[in-house]
DNA sequence: TATATATATACGAAAAAACATATATGCAAT
DNA sequence: ATTGCATATATGTTTTTTCGTATATATATA
């Protein structure tokens, strides 16, 4: 992954939000993304597909649920520059992350293996 | 500036080297530009132009060129994720850095005021 | 004033990205 | 098997971005 295309991956609302959530809540299915960010699920799902391609997230599969999660891959200054303890990156998914607490019956995580 | 209007603006490959070399280099005119990136003037000239509305960088006229330079008012995150001295960065903009190099008859720099 | 050089902008074309909608797939439960 | 739910993909359209070319502006000099 070239440095621009990670700059390309970030550059789309959609997407920046995504991954300033995933590092927030570490794990989300691609129903609470509908649910945090308001938007469709074709739309989640092309961008999620976008950004697997690119490497920058991950998936698992949990019955009928597919998690997502920032890769394990990225370099750390790309996890510091989407760390949500960063106060301006904060700012842009604050009340995202207000609707994605106030939503109800979120799925259950299921851990594979050890905690 | 928002996050988004700033990921964007490094989304491009002339941008994001525009903004890698005059990181590297302090200021450069459209000129030297056109040189190390071996692209058309108006080409430059519209990303510049850009650049300036998203008040990432800052021009001068000096007589007939017009010196381009990150702005001021850039905040340190921001700076660094610009900064030269990050050898991912410097990968991307080695080559032209030495074209840059390579150019004869670059225009001196007249300091207004003080060094 | 006329000319040359550096840079900026205007404008239509081309390319890329994002979108809505419809449909397909994958899994679980009956 | 069939149904239901979550997610993925396909397709055509719309929007956004980028581009090449032509032209305009600004400055310096003769």
């Amino acid at each position: 992954m070239t440095l621009l295309s990670f700059y390309k991956a970030l550059a789309d609302d959609t997407r920046l939000k995504t991954l300033l959530l995933l590092s927030a809540e570490q794990e989300l299915c691609v129903c609470e993304l509908m649910v945090a960010l308001n938007l469709s699920q074709p739309k989640i799902s092309r961008h999620l597909a976008l950004l697997k391609e690119a490497n920058l997230v991950h998936s698992r599969r949990q019955g009928t649920w597919v998690f997502y999660s920032l890769s394990a891959s990225l370099e750390p200054w790309q996890q510091q520059l989407l760390s949500s303890k960063l106060d301006h990156n904060l700012a842009v998914i604050n009340d995202n992350l207000m609707t994605l607490n106030a939503m109800g019956d979120r799925p259950e995580r299921i851990t594979t293996c050890c905690v």
